[in-house]
DNA sequence: ACTGAGTCGTTGAACTTTCTACTACACTCG
DNA sequence: CGAGTGTAGTAGAAAGTTCAACGACTCAGT
């Protein structure tokens, strides 16, 4: 075991373990350097995006988000469900994100009059003002670090193929 | 308020507040829908990668990771900066992570000779065993949800395009 | 109406990550 | 040498996330 390679264990792996599984698919070296790019550049423009977000307004990502949903719902409001189905997060941990954001007054909670097992989540005026002083840094960030780091073309790309990912992952988990 | 678009804030926040900070580049309507899409399908996909390979073989996606970087070192040995720095993790996080997976059997730990601050690790057999099973399904996962749902175009514009945005994170942090 | 299955949201415990502080060692420069 | 500065790794507390179980309600079938 002395090679030195990728990620996904076609060749260290495999190689090293002298038999593996027969039949696995590994990926090609090109298809490696792709996806650990992919992996890499996403990691690290993330926590890039997060750190600075934090630094500039005491918000995390997952809260901003939140916050973005909220502000553009009618009446900036949206069921605990439909909030956390939209950003993926699990009802529970929206459950306690939610709990924190309302205790710092950014969003408010009331029972939802149609369905009484429902809560309606709204996003209070000092959120909304929150968000608005967060917006440009955030934008600033996103350009500095992708968009403008892009040309037109790759953003393009790069959002294309990850709409077609996710298509596809939502066809898959709907049957 | 009763607009209903993006994720920035250049309509519903600049508009819903009235007046923004002037001067901020907004995101086109273009440039926001790719971007979201990025964002949307990148935590789609990394979710169901995660809860893949822990639904397989019981491991984190982070945890993988580490068993990958230490299979292809010299020795299957990193020391504990080097691996942090090289996931981009906190050192205190892998302080914390290494602790779990040698508990499991799946690393070690050692003092290293020349530098009497540092920590060798290494991949156990038992670790490395556990990543040689491990890798087939994690591989077919990330085929089935990214590599053969994308063309070998759409790929490699992805990775290129990740490739140049942690090029430039990794410069702007040198200095 | 009544029952049974399913959904909504919450709760508290277990677990993971982050944050802060700390010890120990390395390196540089006078 | 030895004082000062910087780096490696750890430890514990705080903050955030996941997990399993629950109470409350809805809805379809009877």
């Amino acid at each position: 075991m002395d090679r030195d390679e990728h990620d996904e264990g076609s060749a260290t792996v495999a190689t090293g373990a002298g038999t593996t599984e027969q039949g696995t698919r590994w990926l090609s070296a090109e298809q490696q350097r792709h996806w650990r790019a992919f992996r890499d550049g996403v990691a690290l423009l993330l926590e890039t995006l997060g750190r600075e977000l934090d630094e500039q307004c005491g918000l995390s990502l997952h809260e901003y988000e939140v916050m973005v949903r909220l502000s553009e719902a009618p009446g900036r409001t949206l069921r605990m469900s439909e909030l956390a189905s939209g950003i993926g997060h699990s009802r529970s941990r929206l459950t306690h994100t939610i709990a924190r954001m309302e205790q710092a007054g950014l969003v408010g909670r009331r029972a939802c009059r149609s369905d009484l097992r429902g809560v309606e989540c709204t996003l209070t005026d000092a959120g909304f003002q929150r968000l608005v002083d967060a917006a440009p840094g955030h934008v600033a960030s996103v350009r500095a670090h992708l968009v403008d780091v892009l040309t037109d073309e790759q953003l393009a790309a790069v959002g294309d193929a990850m709409a077609v990912v996710e298509t596809r992952l939502r066809e898959a988990s709907d049957h």
